[in-house]
DNA sequence: ACACGACAGTAAAACGTGTTAGGTAACTGT
DNA sequence: ACAGTTACCTAACACGTTTTACTGTCGTGT
């Protein structure tokens, strides 16, 4: 008696061997598994017994390179999952996603850019469609999925017509904070943006950051203001990033009165730092955040940021992702609104600053397209 | 000209595509795009330059099911994503994860359970290997696992020797807080625990939560109070669960002066709750928690709680997943220690309760086993 | 008695890759 | 000139499933 015959050739076993087992063909395990009424209930059973005895469970891998599905979404990250999940606004937002996921029987794989390279992540993952996190419509990812007919949709970029996409009105978000700062009596402004991605050949903002950066120079110019008058700092955007930040854009003299951060993540970093200067929030300076996370109330003081609904985003992005893989080929895009949250973190400046500069309100509620 | 010539046949271009197109055998177009020493750069070339023109590239389908590997690490989870993620344990749990899969270039699935069922899950994921997040050992989950061969890491279970685990000194932990509020002087405390899964045929507490329950009785003894003098609570493990079950607790008449919480999560919920009742933290009620989440400091009064180091703990399951995927079949079991860290929300109770109770020190540091 | 449908199960064809064993031609050294 | 090596490429198999089209058998209605 040979070790392979001990061992029943030592690989794991496969339909053949069950059918073996049970006397019948390979077509009949199959059935026993997924088409109960394909055979009597008296071969299924036998059939069953069979795989249980050998421990064998159809795996995936024939059955997904058979009918071409996987069961489970992808979410194309633009950073290593260490420095995705540091950021809150992920959990929330794969919240959103795993309401789909759970509705369908789903799992979610996390595809991160492995060695740099998200376009080879994207060739080895095998996933039914990507939903892709806050990458800009250029890059090469996006051409790679397009040219093979991947099912995705992307959020938070710029989308094109061509593709479902889900996205927030950034630009309306960001000009109400900074008509709210400019409205407390604020004029020496400093804004903490989220730097462009580095590997970028021509560095530009990403694309919703630079409608962020249009809506706060659409309240400037209510008071005369353009993007000349502030100071711009782009950091990662990690909280640590944002307290380092911090404390360089404080090194100034005059020092800004308020900080307009793009990410309530960095805003935490900056109240610690404005603590760790000893200078009071929103006493000496004001704060404000973007995203509203569950954690923008727990800070002292409570945060003033930016609503955006980001398990409705994840909700519906998986939606629309669904839809596509679907094959029901259209390309809806949804744009949702967000709304300001005063809370402790912003107050009037102690010293009124730049008196000469009046103060004229914005024109109420102009909509603001995304898409010319 | 039908519509079949016009679309190359309206399929995915497959390397037999290729292969055509540029004159070659379908093994050339594989060994192009895997082992350029095999053939020639001038015709390497030429088969790169056709599998762009056709929009090929291999699909992970086909790989997959020949060798084996999906390059991929499963995260089984025992409950549906949304509920999940609400907890930021996972996040800082997953950073851990995700440094291995950096490290090893991988992508990570977020295997939750299907229509309940966990085993569907497993049998349906396409992984190279799980890490299996708190679940009891006896599960079917694990027993399908082992039955198929899959490796698989243990994090917070009550691990066999058969078997790689990670777990940290549930005990130690409780027993130290614990010990921390009895030594302020309290003596009628609450605790606040994780319900036991519905699913479990005889409902027992989870074996990290079992550890924990005994570290608590540990520290009763020391003061003569057994767990029948404690009132116990367990809730599901999320934010508004620990609110409901605080303002339950606190409905009692002596109402207990300390609440020993066993997720920070759920600590966030009782300190609202207490809020919403009037009641001032730690003034009337002192309260701790367990994980030290980051947030444990942003909270109001910042969260006395029992540290443990959970991002070590995903990277460790990481590494050991990895080495068991690699075949190398030893069966490490790590236990990671926890610390007391001593913030706001914990002082003397008003007024000594029963102080016919006199408090005798814990035996110094006695080590606790955790496998007997 | 016969045609017909229902039932149980099977054979064989995809699905698309990676890799081993081998073959042909050109080239090299004596 | 010839044996041996090298460089390059191909044929064929293995991976393991699902599903379509088909075979045979049995019972049944007319």
């Amino acid at each position: 008696m040979t070790a392979k015959d001990t061992h029943a050739g030592r690989h794991r076993p496969t339909s053949r061997d069950v059918a073996a087992a049970a006397g019948v063909s390979r077509s009949a395990v199959s059935f026993a598994f997924n088409d109960p009424t394909r055979v009597s209930t008296a071969t299924r059973e036998r059939i069953l017994a069979a795989a249980r005895e050998l421990a064998y469970t159809p795996p995936p891998s024939g059955r997904t390179l058979r009918n071409g599905r996987t069961q489970s979404l992808g979410v194309l990250l633009p950073h290593d999952i260490p420095k995705v999940m540091e950021n809150p606004y992920y959990a929330r937002f794969l919240m959103g996603l795993g309401q789909v996921c759970t509705r369908e029987g789903m799992s979610l794989q996390l595809t991160p850019p492995v060695g740099d390279s998200l376009v080879k992540a994207v060739r080895h993952a095998a996933v039914d469609g990507f939903v892709v996190c806050g990458l800009d419509t250029d890059r090469g990812e996006i051409a790679e999925l397009t040219r093979r007919a991947i099912p995705y949709v992307l959020v938070d970029s710029d989308a094109p017509e061509g593709a479902p996409s889900v996205d927030i009105d950034d630009r309306d978000g960001a000009r109400h904070v900074a008509q709210h700062l400019l409205e407390l009596g604020h004029r020496r402004i400093a804004v903490l943006s989220v730097e462009p991605r580095s590997d970028r050949p021509a560095p530009t903002y990403r694309d919703p950051l630079v409608r962020r950066m249009a809506g706060i120079e659409d309240a400037l110019a209510t008071v005369g203001l353009s993007r000349r008058d502030i100071t711009v700092a782009e950091v990662p955007c990690t909280r640590m990033d944002g307290y380092r930040a911090t404390q360089a854009i404080m090194a100034a003299q005059p020092r800004p009165t308020a900080l307009v951060v793009m990410a309530d993540l960095m805003a935490f970093g900056a109240i610690d730092a404005l603590h760790d200067l000893g200078l009071d929030v929103p006493g000496d300076v004001s704060v404000t955040g973007f995203d509203d996370l569950p954690e923008a109330q727990w800070t002292r003081p409570r945060l003033t940021t930016v609503r955006q609904p980001i398990v409705a985003k994840g909700r519906i992005a998986g939606d629309f992702l669904i839809s596509a893989i679907r094959g029901e080929d259209q390309h809806p895009h949804q744009v949702l609104q967000t709304a300001l949250i005063t809370r402790e973190s912003s107050k009037p400046p102690a010293e009124p600053t730049t008196p000469d500069v009046p103060y004229r309100p914005l024109a109420p509620q102009s909509p603001v397209p995304i898409r010319t």
